[in-house]
Order: structure tokens, then C-alpha cells, then sequence
DNA sequence: AAATAAGTGGACATCGCGTCCGGTTTGCGG
DNA sequence: CCGCAAACCGGACGCGATGTCCACTTATTT
């Protein structure tokens, strides 16, 4: 529907969350009211993502909780999965620029096999934090098609490659793979704790990148 | 629903496509009719998963396409999920034997590294041959909930435990992950061949257990 | 304050699910 | 061979979610 209502959705993610209106851009800008609007789905979305099974959520209760129209809900998001999305954008956001820019050894500077240890630690601290809204966010195989998962995606390769590691292509995906919600979520529910996964995880990295290849 | 229909289902694996009547149990014998249509849905389903998306396939088309009344299907299966289950079974079954009592280094008697390395083979061939009945056998967290993810993690940390690896706890599910569904299909989708992902896999399995580890 | 465009909300049509039950078939005992 | 109880069949039904449509309201512009 509608086509700037998925761009909007896609686009600028901060604004999604204010409300502020879009600047220098050829389209008009958002009515007050429909600021207020989002404002009110996303805080009714975020509640009942939080509260009840993420996977269950619906369109229906979304409006309902945000005391909002089914349509007006559908002009702005095509399905839940987006709205998930949308609220757990910003600290995906936050992530990116600390592996582009932090300190290392999330940040450029330290050994690959050491960032990529420290980004799975970062990954299972956001995991852990939005377990409800990343389940939320994930039905499917739409995992793929975000643009955050081409981030890590690329961002493992690099690392991959700076490690001298061949076959990156492939790697990359199946590095990323436990990294899934579900994944996740089923290894919490059988009791092993973030810690002990991160550990795991700190392992499978330097099993994979020699503690002191690329540098 | 009749609970002994999910047992059947659970249960003898070649009956179930066979339709032959079960032995030595006390138990009613199926009857005939019952089985000739048994029959019918397993083979329209097959039909189905491979011919249309998998994961859009839905009870009324395999009830249609098997000439047969909603009711009967549900007597049977409670949802698509569990008659993909039943296809697949007895293609996992094999490979669980082939583990258990086959030659090196699939079976006992090869280094572990090299185990799990065959493991990962087997599992992308099964994997690449399967691919639409395992999507369609994949929807949600079932996934965990199936005895045969319960048998390859017994397996991986059996092997992880001969090479004197810890956390097996953990690194189990996180060596299993990339075998899930949507990770392998996204892979191929993405260009690469089942030969890429095998060996990418190998070198997984060979960084997470040094290659002379428990022998 | 009138004009115009954006935004709103709920009714509607559709679809898949899962259940229920009247009717039919099967296998067994007489 | 016959008749009967149990097993089985299949479609109608009610439910809940989806996504669309459009007459109406509200904000913004001139």
C-alpha cells in the first residue's frame, strides 16, 4: 500500500520514533495528528510486544491498544513484523556505529578474532534486552531481507577477510546463524544463561579466526 | 484430538507411509479405508510441498488435492507441519543410523573433528535433497521441539565431549544453527552451492575441535 | 474562512483454521 | 451370509485475522 509508507518505514528511523517531520525532503510533511497517531501505535506496539507472546500479537490489537482504525494502522505499516522492526531499529542503529567507530575491541584497531568475539557479545546483550521484540520482528524468513542483517552480514566478512579466512561468503552466514531469535530464544528457555552463550560464542570465534591472524 | 492420532504420528515411521497395520499393539487395527486414504494425503502432500511454496501450502489444499474431506485430515494430522514431519522422517531416520552404527567417519571410529565434519555433510545433503519438506516441516520454534533436533544435539555433544571440548551445553545448539532451514535456504538462494556451504561447514567443525582432539 | 489534501476509522469481503456431527463403510460375531 | 457396533468420512459451521475501501473529519494553505 501506498508506496512512501514502507520507504517512511524503511528510512529515517529516528524520525519514525519523534514524529518529527521529514526535512529537506520533496514530500509533504506529516500532519500533527498523524504524528500523534504513531506516537500512540508505537507505544501500544512496544506494550504489547513486551507483555504478551511477540509472535501473537496482531494488527487488530495493536489498534485496539493504541485506540486507533485498523486502516489508519495499515497506511503507515504493512504488517506487525515492520512495527517490530521499526522500534527495534534504534539500537540496532547504535550497535552498527559502535562497530563502525567505537572504541575496540568492538571498534576497529583490535585483532579480528577479539571483534568478532566482542560482537557476538554485543549481539547477545541486544538479544538478550529485546528478546520479545526481536521474536516479534523475525516470523519468517524475513530475517534475510533486512537491512540490518546485510550489516552483519558485511561487517563479519570484513572481518573474516581481514583474518585471511577464505570462503567468507558462506561463513558469514552460518557465523550468523546462531545469532537467530529463536536460536536465542530456545537456548534461554532450556536454562543456559547470556553468559555462558557468549562464551560459546567467544570460543566458536577464535576457533574459526586464529587468535592472531590479520594483525 | 484422538490422542493416539498424534501418536501414530509420532510413532512407527514406515507405517505411516506403508499404511501397513500395527503390529503387537493392542491397539485396533487400522482399517482399510482409513489406510488407502492415508495414502492418498501422504502422496498429494508430497506433490504439494515440492510443487508450491512450502511454507504457504495449507490443510484445505492437501485435503482438495488428496480427494478427501477436511475431517479426515484432521483425524490424522494437526497441521501441515506434522505431515511434512512424517515425509521427512524417514529420510532423518536413515541418517541417525547411518551415525549410530555406519562406517567412518559418518559412524563411530573417526576423530571427532571429522565426525562432525561428515555430520555437516550428511545433514547439507539431506538438507539439498529435502529442502521444500524441510521448510515445510519448519514453520516457528517448532523446530526444537522435534526428536530429531533432540538426536543431532545428543549427537554434536557426544562429539564435542570425546574431543575434550566445554560448554557443549551451548555450543551445541550453536554448531546446530546453521543447519536450520531458512540459514540453508537463504545460502543457496544467495548463489551458493551446496559444495561452498559443506565446506565452509568443515572448516567450522574443524576450528571449533582441533582436528587431533579425543584420539 | 474556504479550499484542498491528508489522514481517519470501521464496515466488508476473504481466507484459513479447527470442530462437530449426520451419514457411510468396514470388519467381526453370529 | 447377515446385521451391528465401531471406526471413519467429509462438508458445513463458527471463529478470528487479514487487508481493502471509502465516506467522513481534520490540518494546513492561501
Amino acid at each position: 500500500m501506498s508506496e512512501w509508507v514502507r520507504v517512511a518505514a524503511m528510512e529515517s528511523r529516528t524520525e519514525l520514533l519523534t514524529g518529527r517531520p521529514v526535512a529537506e525532503t520533496g514530500r509533504p510533511r506529516e500532519r500533527a495528528d498523524a504524528a500523534r497517531n504513531r506516537a500512540k501505535v508505537l507505544a501500544a506496539a512496544a506494550e504489547l510486544f513486551a507483555t504478551r507472546d511477540p509472535r501473537a500479537v496482531t494488527m487488530d490489537d495493536i489498534a485496539k491498544a493504541a485506540g486507533v482504525g485498523r486502516g489508519t494502522l495499515y497506511r503507515r505499516y504493512p504488517d506487525t513484523v515492520s512495527i517490530a522492526q521499526a522500534l527495534l531499529d534504534e539500537h540496532e542503529r547504535e550497535l552498527q556505529e559502535r562497530l563502525l567507530r567505537g572504541d575496540p575491541p568492538l571498534g576497529p584497531g583490535a585483532p579480528p578474532a577479539d571483534r568478532l568475539a566482542a560482537f557476538y557479545a554485543a549481539m547477545v546483550g541486544l538479544l538478550d534486552e529485546h528478546i520479545s521484540l526481536v521474536l516479534g520482528a523475525e516470523q519468517g524468513p524475513l530475517r534475510y531481507a533486512t537491512g540490518a542483517y546485510g550489516f552483519w552480514r558485511a561487517h563479519v566478512r570484513v572481518l573474516l577477510t581481514e583474518a585471511g579466512v577464505p570462503e567468507t561468503e558462506a561463513l558469514a552466514d552460518i557465523l550468523l546463524a546462531p545469532l537467530g531469535p529463536d536460536v536465542y530464544a530456545e537456548q534461554r528457555r532450556r536454562g543456559l544463561t547470556p553468559e555462558q552463550i557468549t562464551a560459546a560464542l567467544a570460543r566458536l570465534a577464535h576457533g574459526i579466526v586464529a587468535r592472531d591472524a590479520g594483525r
